[in-house]
DNA sequence: AACAAACGAGAGCACTGCTCTTGATTTGTG
DNA sequence: CACAAATCAAGAGCAGTGCTCTCGTTTGTT
């Protein structure tokens, strides 16, 4: 966020401030009408300022839009890091239950921004390499978890065969985390991983209308279940 | 689709012809840009007329794309279906495997569809009622899937326990079946629901780049281990 | 044949993203 | 300190959008 080593002249401090004020604005206006209807002169209205200025900060709608998304990962990605951190480091089964309601709390708590994160691409495919640091923040803290349960001794439960191709198709994630993931784990991590974005989506874009009464209930017991598949619980 | 009992009047036959060629061209602009740059007054260009004149038959933007929307889910839900009745029906793993694939192929080789079926909501909450006869198709064929193995005797791995509260969660989707889907079926059938179309989203929206190298040869595995855990293989 | 309903075309409104120009302010340097 | 260069805010303007309204024309019904 802040890398720049404390901006000295009059001049960075306020283009700092300004570039915060809009992104706050446009972050509010975001968390209440949607992605589709963030709109660069709305924000500019709400800070007093021209439409063309704001243009001066964020070159393009995308480019805010993107900037926005890199938030809201990170956003994510400390909420998830908290209550991971929160929970006894050797309480695998409480981490995993930790970690699954802290992406579903701050999932509900701000559908919209979820929905930027995980929801269809807005901005063709917004470009990746600045958002992926951002991004792997939660999906490092489940690899985190599945192999500190793998050097726990923690065996999930068994798993259909790995070919080889299926093998060479999961070896940059396997080799991600410092004791190498195993093939049961990887398996089972990846179908965890799955099955718990799956739900969320399924649950905020309105697929289990009527068809599901209690999400809380059931978001429970998914995780519970996906706990015990995963040698946990 | 053409619930009308058949037009008579020259004037019904054009309006018909003129609402297919409107949700033709819609349809097509839609696959290429995506659901969020359809424009009302380019599919008026693309047939040559007012744009004003498109209004006389979707009285806004956002129930044409509503109508897409039920178009795409019934011909998402037509493809589930002609996969899954050209598989010998007492044949539960092939089914399985059949009704998976096939809605990855339809999702892959028009992914802006499947955004607007299973990405971000765009229109606020689209009016559910309407669109709700199409999309449970899909849902159907898998629930259907589910309730011929249990009837078959088929028994997925072993699941936590249910309590009360999430057996009434689960009420109205247990009750939809003919023999009512028990616990168990219950419970893994909504998990590999999760699974599918979690992994299918994060897969067409980008968040496997980098990670899983071969998305076929992952889906396939995925597909085969939801199948074992249904106790289908 | 007469009347009403439906229709297509066009103008127009309010909004959007974005660019360009103009003039004021701030910056680093001679 | 002075001055040139960089930076900035503001406004006008362009092309596009969804949508409404009006105005003749065409069609269906009686």
């Amino acid at each position: 966020m802040s890398d720049s080593p404390a901006p000295r002249t009059a001049r960075a401090i306020a283009r700092a401030e300004l570039t915060r004020a809009i992104l706050d604005s446009a972050s509010a206006q975001l968390a209440e009408t949607g992605p589709a209807a963030l709109s660069v002169r709305a924000v500019a209205r709400d800070l007093g300022m021209a439409s063309s200025a704001v243009y001066r900060y964020f070159p393009s709608r995308d480019a805010l839009l993107t900037a926005l998304l890199i938030e809201a990962y990170d956003d994510l990605g400390t909420a998830v890091e908290v209550a991971d951190a929160a929970v006894e480091r050797a309480d695998l089964a409480r981490r995993w239950a930790a970690i699954c309601h802290a992406i579903r709390d701050w999932a509900r708590a701000q559908p919209h921004r979820y929905a930027l994160l995980y929801g269809s691409p807005v901005p063709g495919y917004a470009a990746p390499d600045d958002t992926v640091p951002a991004a792997i923040r939660v999906t490092t803290a489940l690899l985190t978890l599945f192999s500190d349960a793998q050097a726990a001794g923690v065996r999930p439960v068994t798993t259909v065969p790995l070919t080889d191709d299926e093998q060479a198709a999961l070896a940059p994630l396997r080799a991600f985390t410092d004791p190498t993931l195993d093939a049961t784990w990887s398996i089972r991590g990846l179908l965890a991983w799955a099955a718990l974005f799956g739900n969320l989506s399924l649950e905020l874009f309105g697929h289990m209308y009527r068809g599901i009464l209690d999400y809380d209930a059931h978001f429970a017991q998914l995780v519970d279940q996906l706990a015990a598949d995963l040698g946990l619980a």
